[in-house]
DNA sequence: CGCGTTTCCGAACACAATGTTCCGGACCGT
DNA sequence: ACGGTCCGGAACATTGTGTTCGGAAACGCG
């Protein structure tokens, strides 16, 4: 007994109606009437499957986690097949695809309505990297905070990339990226507000 | 002609009745009528003020601005007055200044809450930081790239702290906060998320 | 003190969005 | 074809927002 196809066309179309008008406007704006007019879903039969708008959100973005996750399987078995220049290149195949998917960007607008929508993201992004990093390590700080600050990091780039620099290729912003992580920034640009010895 | 003191009276209130409640539950979940009861100031009042709950909290914030910016030349002062060690650390400072104000860290937990708050907050920090940073340098990635990061890192460590490891003293979570903007992370601890050469 | 002006109150109102309920009819899997 | 599940749509209760208005109270100033 697979899943009813009346569920499944329900979901999915409640699903791609929700990024469809998260292309046009921000999250916090849009309305459930909205999103049954676009997907065509009768008011009850929403309720029957999530509890709200959030819930909706969530599940919709497992599907983002199931594409991180499958990139990542794709990317390693490339570098098993001696294809080494298409080796495992997470943040920078994340920067490509944010490049690709340039109409959902509203999204992450400043402002009111990305909020819940990044921390979404976050969520998402740290789950990838606590699975995947290394869990024993020399470190200067502890590994949470490395994952936090990695996550945190990468939406910092990001947007600042989409808002400020939005003619840079996905290359250059994840360079930026790699630089902020490793090495961090020379001490006397961020004087006086952090003093150095 | 001075302000009208009830207009002082009416507003101080609303302010503080935010803050209070903010202590206690989310701001998303806060509603005008609360904070009206709380302040006991009259429906219409408010509107006649204020446009809107963010609007409160925005203005409400700009105390916390002019808060930093005494606190950042009190400091100066006292470094003119040869008393090096008690000089401007800003960083410092500002996790101090939050271990002081513990009850008010709801508004920054995690989930949903705490999304406008944070921008808020973030939106005062880059302010001060783009008044403070030094204008001409020699970075390895752009200036305002730069205060994003810091801005960035300041919130990762500082959530990681309050959510995390609570028993740490602000020293420790400014030290930590250092270790990341000035040098990162060694490149074995973000493996394979950042292949390096 | 007293007067004109500004502000406050509070109740009523219009409106928009959420979430629930119920049942007839359509669709599904077998 | 049949029994069980799902969908549609309208009606409803509920909650929160923002506006309006007239009378009462507080204010600043002379």
């Amino acid at each position: 007994m697979g899943i009813d196809r009346r569920v499944a066309r329900t979901r999915t179309a409640l699903y791609e109606a929700l990024l469809s008008l998260i292309r046009r406007k921000h999250y916090e704006l849009i309305t459930v009437e909205e999103i049954l007019a676009e997907a065509n879903i009768g008011r009850s039969t929403f309720y029957a499957h999530f509890t709200s708008k959030d819930d909706l959100l969530k599940r919709s973005l497992e599907r983002l986690r199931d594409l991180l996750v499958t990139a990542k399987d794709r990317t390693i078995s490339a570098a098993l097949q001696q294809e080494p220049e298409k080796a495992w290149d997470p943040s920078r195949a994340l920067f490509e695809h944010v490049a690709e998917h340039a109409d959902i960007r509203v999204a992450l607008a400043g402002g009111r309505g990305g909020g819940i929508v990044r921390d979404a993201i976050d969520d998402v992004l740290a789950e990838i990297l606590r699975k995947s990093l290394p869990t024993t390590m020399h470190a200067t700080v502890p590994r949470d905070l490395v994952i936090r600050h990695m996550v945190s990091t990468f939406n910092a780039v990001l947007r600042w990339w989409l808002e400020e620099r939005p003619e840079m290729t996905p290359r250059e912003a994840d360079a930026a990226f790699r630089k902020l992580v490793l090495h961090g920034v020379p001490p006397e640009t961020c004087r006086p507000f952090i003093m150095t010895a």
